[in-house]
DNA sequence: CTCAGTTACTGAACGGTGTTTATTTAGGGG
DNA sequence: CCCCTAAATAAACACCGTTCAGTAACTGAG
């Protein structure tokens, strides 16, 4: 059996019936901050547990624990445990944007901006590979909704729903810096024709697909660099050797 | 007379509180099932509410209510629940080894196997988004501890460890498919040269990047047949024009 | 047929989770 | 000064996966 922690546990409380409002109780002494700096303690707080032990850590009670106050406390400035997971997935997006703009430099070759855009897409998923999972690959449809505005499909579409109050989540931030860089790719003569943006879609995926299989099978893929190469090579030359008759069938 | 056997006095209660068990406790009328049969019946209904709500409304208590029995039961047959989302796991990928022998014929053209082989993944895995996110998008590292045996690194690898009780799980068998797709392929020059794992590796990471986005982005990607038509032709005919200074570098 | 042994099953917990509610109280504006 | 807003609390609620002692249904040997 497991370590059994024998408590004294008096706990003879009726649970159901009526309860006597038990009276003149001390609360100890607490302590106010203004609403935006408990809000910034809980999502460092958050983000340390996170960093310590992945999102299995993040519970509202040990966010609590370390911030110094009760669980209950955290949803005068949360709306649920979502909403603090929605903050650690920006700062995720954050890094990325930073990334891009560290590697992605203007003055490269287009085409090498394309490549150093992958890399910088791969590396930072292989560096965050906690936050990647949280963000791509934990089933949290809700983390969406936390974002501060509805970016809805039309506004996306580029309808002319131009309110100046709707502002992209950092992540559609970071997804617009690979859409834009293919458009100009196409526009330029670079690479292919067809539709920028679902060619766009192709190559996130492909990104996104190396990075999921890179961060799942660590101790499978021995050479990353060579698998990160192979893909990046397939995208650009694709599989078909040059005399192939099926090429562009 | 009565076959009550050695229990004795109740009054030896070695537990927390003295807690007065009243015993005449007349179980109303219990049914035993061969074991085999439980097991199945456990895998149904598991399988029924996995279809009907995703992995959210698959509990060991929502399983047992469906059998009819008492969540306790269920481990006598099951280690822990994440052995029974090893059985859904499974099935999900005979629904994608069934639907491979189904769709590539092996009369096709070599590069059309390949085609179809990618098809039919994303096929798949749009057919049934609830099964391929518990199978890959899932965070449950202990999926894997329930296959029937454990197949190391070194086995996958080759290693002469011919142990003929180790066999390989469904998904094993299904990415070993594509394996020898890829094997036979570069073989037969139909592709590029290069390491067939790696190629193999790669193909397969575009097209789970490809079916993550379109499960999980739904009501933003309005041309699925487009996208998907996108990315084959680029893994095949890369996305450089044939006169594209940058090829092969 | 009897009876001991095995084991599927039950009821009741244990420790954990996210969240809600009534209550207390700190701190600032009239 | 009081009063009111709202931050924080204690205590619960409704879940979750899992464990465990005890019970009863089956099994098979004598």
């Amino acid at each position: 059996m497991s370590p059994k922690p024998s408590k004294p546990a008096k706990a003879a409380k009726p649970l159901k019936p009526a309860k006597p409002p038990k009276p003149a109780r001390v609360v100890p002494r607490r302590q106010r901050l203004a609403p935006e700096e408990r809000r910034a303690q809980i999502i460092e707080a958050a983000r340390a547990l996170f960093a310590e032990g992945g999102v299995a850590l993040v519970t509202m009670r040990s966010i609590a624990a370390r911030v110094g106050i009760t669980q209950a406390a955290i949803y005068q400035h949360f709306q649920d445990k979502e909403a603090i997971l929605y903050a650690i997935a920006e700062g995720f997006f954050l890094h990325l944007i930073e990334a891009k703009e560290r590697n992605v430099r203007a003055d490269l070759d287009p085409i090498d901006r394309l490549r150093a855009s992958m890399r910088s897409y791969v590396s930072n998923g292989l560096a965050h590979p906690e936050e990647y999972r949280l963000v791509f690959m934990t089933d949290a449809p809700g983390l969406r909704r936390h974002a501060p505005a509805n970016l809805t499909r039309e506004v996306l579409a580029g309808a002319d729903v131009a309110e100046p109050e709707i502002q992209p989540t950092k992540g559609q931030i970071a997804y617009g810096h690979l859409q834009e860089l293919v458009r100009e790719l196409v526009a330029a003569g670079h690479i292919r024709g067809g539709d920028p943006e679902t060619i766009a879609e192709a190559i996130w995926a492909a990104g996104h697909g190396l990075v999921t299989l890179l961060i799942t099978h660590v101790d499978f893929i021995w050479d990353r660099e060579k698998l990160i190469d192979t893909q990046i090579n397939m995208l650009l030359n694709g599989l078909l050797p040059e005399d192939s008759p099926a090429r562009h069938s």
